[in-house]
DNA sequence: TAAGTGATGCAT
DNA sequence: TGCATCACTTAA
């Protein structure tokens, strides 16, 4: 469990855009006083610095600090009265982009996450941005964590075996982002289509016809 | 499909 | 201050 090495900052140095996709297939893992837990990221949304959906496109505020300093940070808010959500910082700091974990696989740990959050089925514990919070115990109080430290409490780890994941998730599915009415035709969405814990009932967007710009009808 | 929940931010 | 909005979830 101590093997778990963390992805480096310059990982997340390039735009949110080129990170999100990145990110599918590593490891958010969080640290509990009773072990590590955590899993494989399978969905993830860009939000940009020249994007009206972004919290930060009107400047710098108390809630949104985090996202203009430096990358490799978690920025963890709470929405909607009762969850909270994390992203990844990217960008030089100045600069405020990040990705929105959305979804990851319950891999480890699964009793700990258990204990956070109860389910039946192993996939409601981890299968939208909300629930993965709720599963790992983030809060508050964790935003602005270092995802590059592999000490820190929350952190991103490599996945030796990443691409292996994505070849047995895959294929890599690009979609518009849920839940947004601004910037809401971006196609910033980015999801292994063959995880089961990927959002939504029947993982939507996956065969919606839709507004992006190249897509190929089938 | 809709209500709950409360922080946020812009309009008064 | 007030009020609409919000990167969601659950129960029905």
């Amino acid at each position: 469990m101590t093997d778990f090495v963390a992805l480096p900052r310059w990982f997340y140095e390039p735009s949110a855009k080129i990170v999100a996709r990145r990110l599918l297939g590593h490891f958010l893992i969080r640290k509990t006083p009773n072990g590590p837990c955590g899993g494989p990221i399978v969905e993830t949304e860009a939000y940009l610095c020249d994007d009206a959906a972004c919290h930060a496109a009107r400047g710098l505020t108390a809630r949104n600090r985090v996202m203009f300093g430096p990358a490799g940070h978690g920025y963890v808010y709470f929405i909607y009265g009762n969850h909270f959500c994390v992203n990844a910082v990217c960008r030089a700091e100045g600069i405020a982009e990040a990705v929105l974990i959305r979804a990851m696989e319950a891999s480890f740990g699964e009793s700990l996450m258990r204990q956070h959050r109860t389910v039946s089925k192993s996939r409601d514990l981890t299968s939208g941005p909300g629930k993965l919070c709720e599963a790992l115990d983030i809060g508050r109080e964790l935003d602005g964590v270092d995802l590059c430290d592999s000490q820190a409490l929350l952190f991103i780890a490599r996945n030796p075996e990443v691409k292996k994941f994505r070849r047995k998730q895959g294929p890599t599915r690009t979609t518009t982002r849920i839940g947004i009415t601004r910037a809401a035709h971006l196609p910033l969405r980015f999801y292994l289509a063959g995880s089961e814990f990927v959002s939504g009932r029947e993982r939507r967007g996956s065969c919606t016809p839709s507004r992006i710009p190249g897509r190929i009808s089938l």
